[in-house]
DNA sequence: ACAGTATTTATCCAACGGGTTAATTTTCGC
DNA sequence: GCGAAAATTAACCCGTTGGATAAATACTGT
């Protein structure tokens, strides 16, 4: 009897079901904001019907806080990986960056994610307190690492870690999430292998001159490739 | 015969018609980004009918494009007015510095357009010809000051002056495109004066400390009110 | 094997939203 | 004054979209 009814018409499977929809809303979210988005679009990449993003999760305003939530979740857990207490403070400060570097690049739905709340005036972040209480362990690592690098002479002054939180994020940010429109303006493509790398090493050399004062000992410990040609620009 | 249909019906006015849709229009967009924003909206907003847009401009995406050219006009021609060429090297990197910072302080529409236009992968601008010609006299700017500043002993290293602009605009860009989302996080409003004047202080201060080297120095000139407490930290 | 529940599918719909059509009013050249 | 062109209005069109309903199908414990 191989009635051509019994080839696998669908199994139960709540949770991939789930997931699959929140990584389907994720992608669509960030490639078309929250307005652009399309409920229909996330059901079909889903791979299942648009009633089940209703039944399993909410509606587009919850799907959306969900995925937020989520990427935010994400990162601070990748945040929490980062050990720096063994190095030197400023080959912690250049680990930092060049992690708050990678993960942007590894994640540009993140960038999208951030900057589709900030159009909306952080209006969901402010309702959900799971985001609130995750706060990432930045701020911390970079009060202890400079104190470390005060005392031990590595670093000149003082730095108020938030400030200096916010200013790594913003370097290696900005450049990602404008970089369609930075392109277009210099004619160049910002992320291609060579001028990532120039950015790379231009926020470490930049964030470690401040705070050691001193610029070529900076690059010896600078994680990105050793530009060699002469000429090239030290900061 | 005072028939009440006398009362002034309209007058003609196609220029500033025109103007007010498109000023209607960049609050929309910058408001609600590209597919979030109503048409109907920006016609009430500009006290019009739906169809002078289409009339006067074309359709959204027509007038999307208008109101980004504009946007990279106005900053354009502001740009154009600063004269750094009599001032000190580190004394014109700051005025760039804090121009960049009060100009995105001053135009919060700008960054929200940036960034929906990021969203769009650069989509319009790429067909823009009109914007690839408008050079950011910046960039020239900061490769003469910084030339200059090597020559008197000023600064210590060179800078890739590409490099540094978006350096610049990133740490302006990033903390006041999103502050909405950081304010969250951070449980404070990272608008209030305070926080701006902390935050200009602390820009100025880490891009002079890595071109010159000195932390001191620097904030004597920096334009920011000076920080009395002992206790504040210097970057 | 069967009842009951969890999961999924197939339709439907009312509101919305961009865009258009056609009529109306003002202005301007002559 | 007058007719044509420019500017403006009101009303409509129709595909899209978020969301809802109800029926069908798979799994579970008993």
């Amino acid at each position: 009897m191989a009635k051509a009814k019994r080839i696998l018409k669908w199994q139960r499977d709540p949770e991939g079901m789930r997931q699959r929809i929140l990584d389907a809303a994720k992608q669509e979210f960030s490639a078309h904001g929250l307005a652009g988005a399309r409920v229909d679009r996330i059901a079909a990449k889903a791979g299942a019907n648009k009633r089940m993003l209703y039944y399993h999760v909410g509606n587009k305003e919850d799907l959306y806080l969900e995925v937020l939530e989520g990427a935010y979740e994400k990162i601070r857990a990748e945040e929490r990986t980062l050990a720096l207490e063994h190095l030197d403070p400023p080959e912690a400060i250049a680990c930092l960056i060049d992690f708050t570097w990678n993960y942007f690049l590894r994640n540009p739905e993140f960038l999208a994610l951030l900057n589709t709340e900030n159009l909306a005036k952080a209006k969901h972040l402010k309702r959900s307190t799971k985001v609130k209480s995750m706060h990432s362990p930045f701020v911390e690592m970079i009060r202890t690492v400079v104190t470390r690098g005060v005392a031990r002479g590595d670093f000149r002054v003082a730095v108020d870690p938030v400030q200096l939180y916010i200013s790594i994020a913003a370097l290696a940010f900005f450049y990602l999430s404008n970089s369609a429109t930075l392109s277009v303006i210099f004619g160049r493509d910002l992320l291609k292998k060579d001028a990532r790398d120039e950015r790379l090493a231009h926020m470490i050399a930049l964030v470690l001159a401040a705070l050691t004062g001193e610029s070529t000992a900076v690059f010896g410990r600078a994680k990105a490739p050793a530009r060699q040609s002469a000429e090239q620009p030290v900061v």
